[in-house]
DNA sequence: GTTGTTTTGTAGCGAGTGCTACACAAAATG
DNA sequence: CATTTTGTGTAGCACTCGCTACAAAACAAC
């Protein structure tokens, strides 16, 4: 009976593949299941629904962007210094997929779509945990209050390299990084 | 001639309401005609194209936002005080719509959709020109500077008043704005 | 080998998509 | 009034969508 739940695992790889690719919007059934080679009639074999399936492999797409910041833990530094190296991890070519799938959750999530919202919330809690994790201030209350504050930045740079050019997002971070800069 | 023109108007206004309540996933031409009082047909008489209308109307509600804006054009104030106005003016019911639209453009321009780019990037500037404009810094460049930051900072907020409750926004603001307090 | 269960292919349904052909009415133009 | 232009309804095409009915393999158990 492990093997059906092997072959789940196995499609969700490829579907979250697949998703990570090309995005959500226009992922209909046919094309993922060509993407992980089977037939449409396949994944709804395996999972009851599209929704199950699209869930699934969402959370899965949350668990590998998680193990994809653990991989980058280092040793915490101070605010100012760990703007700038959020701002170019968001940029990396192995970060792209996750920020633009992120977007995507995050209209989705704004019109009220229920389905998504554990991946979402999932997605939020880790990176707002690697924040903090990465912030060297001992006072917790104020670690989290700067880990908040660079999360929303981080999230507002990310807005702003899918929607301008790089120069915006460039002279927000230049601006920015005196702000936290130990006065 | 002008008849003719007025009528195209009168459907982008009515396209761009279904739009604005309803979100560009899902928006086909049928629905959107219903909202407009025609048929799909007449949508595509006076539109060669589906891209052609949605392009207009989301010309049109970058229109409508900009107007938004500059209905609450307020004397100058410093950072530490706009920022608590624009978190407030985010949330407000009147915003909130335009704020979803374009976490749905944000999304599809994260994907390269070039139909998009001219209203993003009218949404893009008028908002940040807004921000630049309530400032009182006398020095352009700083204050061109202070402004980028605080859009990137609303527009992080934007994403999570999408996809997280209302304490961490809150939380983010409370935390930000001492640091453009004049140190 | 004969059962019974799990996995898979084929085919298709009903609804929706953008878009078009055709016909006809209304209105402008001579 | 006759004619052309402009506006509109009906019907439908070719396609995709999620999903399902049916049946035949593949495999297991006895």
């Amino acid at each position: 009976m492990a093997k059906q739940e092997l072959q789940r695992e196995a499609l969700l790889e490829s579907v979250a593949d697949h998703l990570l690719a090309h995005g959500l919007q226009g992922a209909s059934l046919r094309p993922l299941a060509a993407a992980a080679g089977t037939s449409d009639r396949m994944l709804l074999y395996y999972f009851k629904d599209k929704r199950e399936l699209m869930a699934e492999a969402l959370l899965l797409i949350a668990r590998r962007f998680i193990t994809l910041l653990d991989a980058s833990r280092g040793e915490p530094m101070p605010a100012a210094q760990l703007l700038p190296m959020l701002a170019g991890m968001i940029g990396q070519p192995l970060v792209k997929p996750y920020m633009q799938i992120w977007l995507e959750l995050v209209a989705l999530a704004s019109r009220g779509d229920e389905t998504i919202q554990p991946a979402a919330r999932k997605i939020c809690d880790a990176f707002l945990g690697w924040i903090g994790q990465a912030l060297d201030i001992e006072n917790k209350t104020e670690r989290l209050a700067q880990a908040a504050v660079l999360f929303t930045f981080i999230e507002g740079l990310g807005v702003l390299d899918a929607v301008a050019g790089p120069e915006l997002p460039a002279a927000a971070v230049k601006a920015a990084r005196p702000l936290f800069d130990p006065a």
